[in-house]
DNA sequence: CTGAAAGCGCTTACAG
DNA sequence: CTGAAAGCGCTTACAG
């Protein structure tokens, strides 16, 4: 009925405890092939399997790490988070205990100090988007940050490149012959919002493309959001339209998307558009496809799971690892239309 | 340095590590208020918590569930089946041990032993997609399965009601008025479209309404998928297109929208159109807001971690509960359109 | 090459 | 009202 022992497995093979927990664990040890096959055996034979709890006990160490995070799960784009530190834990024999707190302080306190009861190996902090957090007051020593950056630093963390994504985003629609590009920005700025900006601004300023402040509007961060953003770009006088616009996320640029529609612009002909996040059953599945900038969750939560495993060299107790948001090039950007090129030419004359 | 255990907070206080653990866990006991006082301000004062893995040895219940999916993590709409799983654990003092498999059944096999080892108090198997599915050997007896059920019975498990929610998007079609009903499923049928197939059925035949072979489309499951169908069906000749598309899913639903706006059609004014699903970040965002049915992501969690911990009546062990699939009325179903509705009194007159 | 024994940090009958 | 002690199931010095 209840669950054999190892001294089960000790008397069913006539050896000792000792002797069995030292076969089953392959400690270097000299004893002979003939009784660790009939130790082996014995196991096999009433079912046994250890006791993590026992051995955690006595080792003091679990082989768990607790995870936990403001609304990962909740959230459609971060369950890739989630996957890359699972995958990690497995790859290195633990299991992850997580708790999502839905951003409650009260929830949060009491899950860090049920982790630490359970005496958890190691704990990452993960957050739902690139933010700045104050670091609960009793997180443990070592524990990692992922998708955030601790206010006062003091832990290692791992966020994505925003400003590098911004200014690749930029590029594309440079190289493909843009020159009035405009950033469609959230209204209620996160970090990312800034950095994407800066990288915008770098990469137009190196292309000796002046800023143009009419060309940075905001809206709510929701398809409808960005349509009624976009119209306002949209509605610019015909020298002044933007041909190419770089949105905060791919929501909005879906929102782009309805706008254009709405006045008869096709993308990429009349429009090219690129947005950011890859939003899985988004940003693939608009017609036409829409180019983006993607979030690199899946590497993130294993680089955290990695340091908060030790397992991984490049994990400054006291560093923020910035990690490329690569391009996924599809069908939203194509050169500007023929006319704008002709008017801009003769602007410029 | 380490932790304090219940010893250093009986010296503390000068009682009995028995006296401690009493008070501690406020078993029915008469000690003293005084001397539970003294023993409480003696664990704040070293900073005492209990040590779960010590108590789990001995109580042999860790308050831990074992929650192992086959990709939950890395699908968009299933988290929510998580959060509510989360939820109830926390409700109930438990922790959550999430391990996703990815679909392999080696890395099951051995995550169901990993969790075993752990001594978890319950175990849930859930699926991203309602399914039908083996009974891993060595899943323990009384593990309820979520969005999934045991091929041959023996555990609890809860599914979303398919059939009726099948029923209740025709319904949405038939009192706007619409008679000419298309339902657009999907290629390699999971189980859910052929339940809600039956729904859809059932509803037109109560309605009075002939079933036409030629308004049961087949697509991938995606917008580009859905797009195709429904160019099938929108190709149809005028007095056999349909008014009014139920899409197996929301996702193929926007190809629905784009094939309608294709060719000019409004939504709902020239078509209407009901998805499955209510996926976050598709269906409230279309243009307009899709009217969709829900699947109850969040309180399957909910329900399949209540019956893992025994905290509720309704989890027969041999029993698969349905949950219902609320429909959510948003702005993609309108009444048929005027000439349709001509031509069709014409036709049965 | 193998075993007896201590100890990880708790809870809980049992005794007083 | 409180305490001494056993025991949960392991691992690991230590001894032989």
């Amino acid at each position: 009925m209840s669950r054999p022992r190892i001294s089960d497995v000790a008397a069913a093979a006539g050896v000792s405890v000792t002797t069995v927990s030292l076969v089953l664990n392959d400690v270097e040890s000299r004893i002979s092939e003939t009784t660790r096959r009939r130790v082996r055996e014995a196991a096999d034979a009433v079912g046994y399997a250890p006791s993590s709890v026992a051995r955690s006990l006595r080792t003091r160490q679990t082989r768990t790490v607790g995870l936990i995070s403001d609304q990962i799960a909740t959230t459609p784009f971060a369950g890739r988070m989630l996957a890359g530190a699972q995958d990690a834990a497995r790859e290195n024999d633990h299991l992850v205990i997580f708790v999502d707190t839905g951003g409650d302080q009260d929830v949060e306190r009491d899950a860090i100090s049920a982790l630490r009861a359970q005496q958890v190996d190691a704990m990452i902090y993960a957050c739902m988007w690139h933010r700045v957090v104050e670091v609960p007051e009793s997180l443990p020593a070592g524990s990692v940050f992922l998708d955030c950056r601790p206010e006062h630093g003091g832990f290692p963390s791992v966020v994505p490149a925003d400003r590098e994504g911004g200014y690749a985003a930029a590029r594309v629609l440079i190289e493909a012959g843009h020159r009035r590009i405009a950033y469609l920005d959230t209204v209620d700025p996160p970090i990312a919002s800034g950095l994407r900006e800066e990288g915008y601004v770098q990469a137009l300023t190196e292309a000796g493309i002046a800023i143009d402040p009419a060309l940075h509007v905001r809206g709510e961060t929701t398809a409808f959001g960005g349509r009624e953003a976009a119209d306002r770009l949209l509605d610019l006088p015909d020298d002044q339209r933007p041909t190419g616009i770089f949105c905060f996320n791919d929501r909005m640029a879906v929102g782009v998307y309805l706008a254009a529609h709405a006045r008869g612009l096709r993308i990429p002909d009349d429009l090219s558009v690129v947005g950011y996040d890859d939003q899985l059953l988004v940003a693939a599945e608009q017609d036409p496809p829409l180019t983006t900038v993607a979030l690199p969750h899946y590497e993130m939560g294993r680089w955290a799971m990695e340091v908060a495993l030790g397992v991984r060299a490049d994990g400054d107790s006291d560093a923020t690892h910035r990690m490329e948001c690569p391009v996924i090039r599809r069908d939203s950007v194509g050169p500007p239309p023929a006319h704008v090129a002709k008017q801009s030419r003769r602007r410029t004359t």
